[in-house]
RNA sequence: GGAGGGGUUCCCGAGCGGUCAAAGGGGGCAGACUGUAAAUCUGUUGGCUCAGCCUUCGAAGGUUCGAAUCCUUCCCCCUCCA
């Protein structure tokens, strides 16, 4: 199996809430599996609460991997999650084990599995120039300047997705080239695995939304608001930091600052939840052979466990 | 008991005789997504046999060619005086 060309990975996929952990600690408790998050919000140190990060006992006994990573004022990206996953995979595969990659952030899982284009990575002195040239002349400028720049991506874009915008008008000005012109090269996809591809999905959304009430409830009286105020002791945190705008914590912070309630945390945080999962469910309708469960099915994690039995000695007899 | 203010589509909230199925926001639903992705953005949101029709603006009557908008009574809610 250490000589595998393309050994099998197991990547368990679902909106938050729908069970993932529990699914994926019980095949890491009966399979040969090392666990990697797929998650752009656990890996911030110090963030537990909020992310429902598993506890000390659960990381301490089963292996995880890319949990933990940064701390909160500092930021991740979907490239480097693809090369610390691919670096955590072959070290797994090299103990003759299986990764078994689990989390929520689609967009990670493409990239992985994909591959990404060559871009260059951000720059915050870039991105500050940029916005100044937006509070300067407001974002219309920053569009305007970006359609003659690169006129195919700017058409491609909302004139309100500043986000992007940004994005765009920073790849042109680090590479003198267009975003554009490099998404039309060729990528590699560098991915020796046989995916296994799992979709935990809720047959009926309204219980997927009960359970994520209940459990942003919990977060709050588990203490989500004081994790925060301990964190912003100690890191210099604010509100357009990405760690500060996960879902939670963006609430959390905005309590802190007197400008919710203590019932609007609830309410906005329960929402911002249910809108993720919506977006993640999103991804997983257009992502093809994926196994699909339903989240809210007994014995999920024995059902689960016996699929991936089965495609594993499928896979070993081929 | 007296003086005011108010009840609007899932929620908040504008409308104050026609251009109103009713602004705006929230929520929901659907979609997009290449180094911020738990982010960011877009569309949609009474029903139907859908360029038209039907049912909605606390309830019931009335005025009017025509009402969510005016009048009457009734039912609730809030503030103030007692």
């Amino acid at each position: 199996m250490a000589t595998n060309p393309n050994p099998p990975a197991i990547l368990l996929m679902g909106p938050t809430a729908s069970g993932k952990t529990d699914v994926a600690l019980e095949l890491a408790r009966v399979l040969p599996c090392e666990i990697v998050s797929v998650d752009s919000a656990l890996v911030y140190k110090g963030m537990n609460i909020g992310t429902a990060k598993p506890d000390r006992a659960t990381l301490d006994a089963i292996p995880h991997h890319l949990i933990d990573l940064i701390e909160p004022q500092e930021s991740y990206s979907a490239a480097r999650f693809r090369d610390d996953a691919l670096a955590a995979m072959r070290e797994i595969v090299e103990r003759d084990r299986i990764p078994l990659l689990v989390g929520g952030t689609m967009l990670y899982f493409k990239a992985l599995t994909e591959g990404l284009n060559e871009l260059p990575e951000a720059d915050p002195m870039i991105r500050l120039v940029i916005d100044t040239m937006a509070q300067e002349g407001g974002w219309a400028a920053v569009y305007e300047k970006l359609r003659e720049v690169d006129p195919e991506t700017a058409a491609r874009l909302d004139p309100n997705d500043t986000q992007r915008i940004q994005r765009a008008l920073e790849i042109f000005y680090i590479t003198g080239k267009t975003m554009e012109e490099l998404l039309q090269k060729p990528r590699f996809v560098y991915f020796p695995y046989k995916a296994i591809k799992i979709a935990l999905v809720p047959r009926d959304r309204a219980m997927l939304h009960d359970r994520i009430e209940a459990r942003f409830q919990k977060m709050v009286s588990d203490g989500l608001v004081e994790e925060l105020e301990k964190l912003r002791n100690e890191y210099a945190l604010d509100a357009t930091l990405p760690s500060m705008r996960s879902v939670g914590y963006r609430q959390a912070l905005q309590l802190l600052n007197g400008e919710l309630s203590r019932a609007e945390l609830l309410s906005q945080g329960v929402a911002a939840t249910r809108q993720l999962a919506k977006r993640q469910l999103t991804w997983l309708r257009s992502m093809l052979d994926v196994t699909v469960f339903d989240c809210f099915e007994d014995k999920l994690a024995e059902r689960v466990l016996e699929y991936v039995r089965r495609e594993l000695e499928a896979m070993a007899a081929s």
